[in-house]
DNA sequence: AGGAAGTTGAGGAACATCCTCCGTTTCGGA
DNA sequence: TCCGAAACGGAGGATGTTCCTCAACTTCCT
């Protein structure tokens, strides 16, 4: 194993270090990725030369913050496969996957991008259990054929948009829509056409715009 | 009547006006009520001097660009209406009027603004036409009898958020979710809970969180 | 105690947006 | 044709935002 400090820290560094990647949840939840370093060091009750010396960019401090968070979206990719009815299982997936992004925009910015930043690892844990999700379901004939699993990223994202949007007067908002659209999931004979599949390129396309980037200069 | 223009302009100053316009369709098209008026200018060919004398206020200048494609969405409402069947209308209805939003981001900006501004006027036709080709479908049986006039601008400001993202690498991707939310909107036994209403506020609170503020200060 | 490590936050650089102002140009009626 | 009113242009000041550095100061640890 290759330990990342080659020093330990000193100790009101570390416990600076902590404060800052709490603050930085807390300002990441409200503003996501739009939120800025002096915003995070002023949360944390730090100079903002503080944060920069801990995280030089702004990249360092999301992965810090996040990588946690985002294992714990493959715990729940896994509980949805063991699920006994893949169509509860999926549903269920969505429905807990869309609560906790819209409850923790950083979060949903980083899950979307997932396949940049240094998440990439987590992603490609995510894919073939996002796949298997998706297939258990299309064998149970109760999700349409003709929807896939990069529907799933394209979804949340729009529901985790209105979430944040209605977030101040209605807050559960977005379940409505939710349910809306996982009642337009399920297999039917008189479904309307969905039209071309999406591709992952086209996924990540979407993705970038729907996200801030990190960089904004 | 009243006539607006006191005096004639100069032959000149209509046809700067003209262009004036025509840019600002062309500019807020692409990018929605967040355009600059310098934009426009420059579009138009003419030093922001010029847009500022014409039109004082973006507020001014939005009005005098929309005013009539909004009207057309009255006309789209009325025909919903006098289609034979009371599904086809609302799903038409819909499908057209998220066509023409995704196409115009600054009509739909000031769609889903439209109490607000000078448009209020055209608001108070919408309501009712909107609200009987709910009423119809309800009682035609087709639409799920939980979902309401009010899910209507919701929907659409999801979906041609969706479209603006997606513009620049698959810009019909929109019909693809608008597809999948139309079958969700069927009335069937099966069918999830919406949970509450909304109320006309709500609607209102949400929309001017999704549309940029005319004024940026 | 002393030096290394750490902290601070004012402030400069690099933008973006809004809108005014006045020197110049153009129009159109006399 | 001419001239005053109308219109134009666009540089630039005011304001705001974000990023990040740096030099003076403080804290830790041996």
């Amino acid at each position: 194993m290759t330990e990342t400090q080659v020093r330990p820290l000193r100790r009101d560094a570390q416990r600076n270090r902590e404060r800052i990647i709490e603050a930085a949840h807390e300002v990441f939840a409200t503003r996501g990725f739009a939120a800025t370093l002096d915003d995070v060091a002023h949360h944390a009750g730090v100079g903002v030369g503080t944060v920069y010396r801990r995280f030089p960019t702004k990249e360092a401090l999301v992965e810090a913050v996040f990588t946690d968070r985002l294992e714990d979206m493959i715990t729940l990719a896994e509980e949805a496969l063991a699920a006994p009815s893949a169509w509860d299982g999926l549903v269920d997936f969505f429905r807990r996957a869309a609560r906790m992004h819209a409850g923790d925009r950083g979060l949903r910015d980083a899950a979307l991008t997932m396949d940049q930043h240094h998440f990439a690892r987590i992603g490609e844990l995510m894919v073939p259990l996002l796949h298997q999700i998706i297939d258990r379901a299309h064998a149970e004939g109760t999700l349409r054929a003709d929807a896939s699993m990069h529907d799933f990223p394209i979804i949340l994202a729009m529901i985790t948009d209105l979430a944040q949007n209605s977030a101040a007067c209605r807050p559960e908002l977005y379940e409505r829509y939710l349910q809306l659209i996982v009642d337009g999931l399920r297999a039917r004979p008189d479904n309307g056409d969905l039209g071309p599949q999406l591709t992952e390129d086209d996924v990540q396309a979407v993705m970038k715009e729907c996200v801030p980037p990190l960089k904004s200069r």
